[in-house]
DNA sequence: TGTACATCAGTGAACGCGCGTTCACTGATGTAC
DNA sequence: TGTACATCAGTGAACGCGCGTTCACTGATGTAC
């Protein structure tokens, strides 16, 4: 028994890793990160736990259901971001609402490779219930504000909620993917990706009749 | 010499390949339709193209030239549509940019490996430059859209061209991305993406102040 | 409290596979004269 | 119009590599009694 392959600042204690799971998804999402959501394999993440190649087979069948159960907690930890960020849609819902903007962003550029893992990890919704119940519910978060905002105006303005959270959601995600990823790919423009999203909800909750302060 | 390889439908003359760039382009595409940007090596297009894994080399450096070369020309198709789309604006400027909209989700739908080759494919723009004048080129499309709009709008009212251009790219492309694509990852919503992103660019030309035959 | 034993979570060697890449080569094509 | 020759665009064999996966195994842990 040799310590040399222990994942730096790990905490092994002898011949059981301990805690394989939750090393192969730091590893995996640090993978992710340096080389996008196909660019790591299994043996990979396997050595950056510190562990031989069999050893992940121990607790998942195969890639893809370790990337589903990265892609599943980083969803949570995105659906506990939201609702931090709506916070009860207080003190008003126009300023919790900007919020939750705000944190859509914020996540997608401090956590490129959870947010990769959720929406451009290619994994079938079908195959992964999991995976599907932890977005929906990350997308409640989103529902429920619009639920809000919709409930400030007068009846017979209101839009289909579904409609206007899809809507936000389109937009967030777009810049999100265009504007405020890390890598490469990213295209530059001339200014923050937060104002940006900020512009377009103030202007789209414009044209549906929705005011700061000024319900109806 | 025997033609056992020769793709299906092919125009191989004999030793030479006569038209192996074009090959390999449209086995990369047919590879990536089939399993993602990702999915596609180059022995595997040489394969689907009838020639010997050495054969790319003379056409392309590496996997990511040639794949470069297939998001180079899915722009130039791209921009093909979407200008086909404007129309030069007609009949009305209002009428023509819904047009646009709806050319832009039908090419995501229709041609989901070139949209992916355009977006997913993970290509630094750095280090592709024509990849980048080409990707401009289709932005510019819109951009030129978004100018005309904004010019039927009084001139103490009209938005920055280049802001509402990105907040409609952003809102296309998002809605492309969850709702649209063909493979396993998308979203099922409740009505058609179409639908959806008419309604988005309508409460969004509400809330700048343009109305449909209603300059000013 | 101690011990026997079942179970868990690893090892490490092995395998077949396909990929990327290089190499000397060769058939086909184009061109100078 | 023919011919010699340069160049182009392929071949096919070879290589090292890392991956996925299986296998018999073994050290560590938990539990029944």
């Amino acid at each position: 028994m040799t310590w040399d392959h222990d994942p730096p600042g790990g905490h092994r204690r002898g011949y059981h890793h301990g805690n394989l799971r939750e090393a192969l998804m730091k590893a995996a999402l640090e993978l992710i990160a340096a080389k996008g959501p196909a660019g790591f394999t299994f043996a990979e993440a396997a050595r950056a736990a510190g562990v031989s190649p069999a050893a992940p087979y121990r607790h998942y069948r195969d890639r893809d259901a370790l990337m589903a159960d990265v892609a599943r907690r980083a969803f949570e930890a995105f659906e506990a971001k939201l609702k931090q960020a709506w916070a009860g849609g207080t003190p008003d819902p126009f300023t919790a609402f900007e919020r939750v903007g705000r944190a859509y962003l914020e996540f997608a550029r401090k956590e490129p490779a959870q947010y990769s893992a959720m929406f451009e990890s290619g994994l079938s919704f079908s195959a992964f219930p999991d995976l599907h119940v932890a977005g929906d519910r990350a997308f409640d978060v989103l529902k429920d504000a619009c639920s809000a905002m919709v409930a400030t105006m007068p009846e017979a303005k209101r839009p289909p909620v579904l409609m206007m959270a899809l809507h936000i959601w389109a937009e967030a995600h777009g810049i999100a993917s265009l504007f405020a990823r890390g890598d490469e790919a990213r295209r530059p423009i001339p200014m923050t990706p937060e104002d940006l999203l900020d512009a377009a909800v103030l202007i789209y909750l414009d044209g549906l009749g929705v005011r700061k302060g000024k319900p109806g």
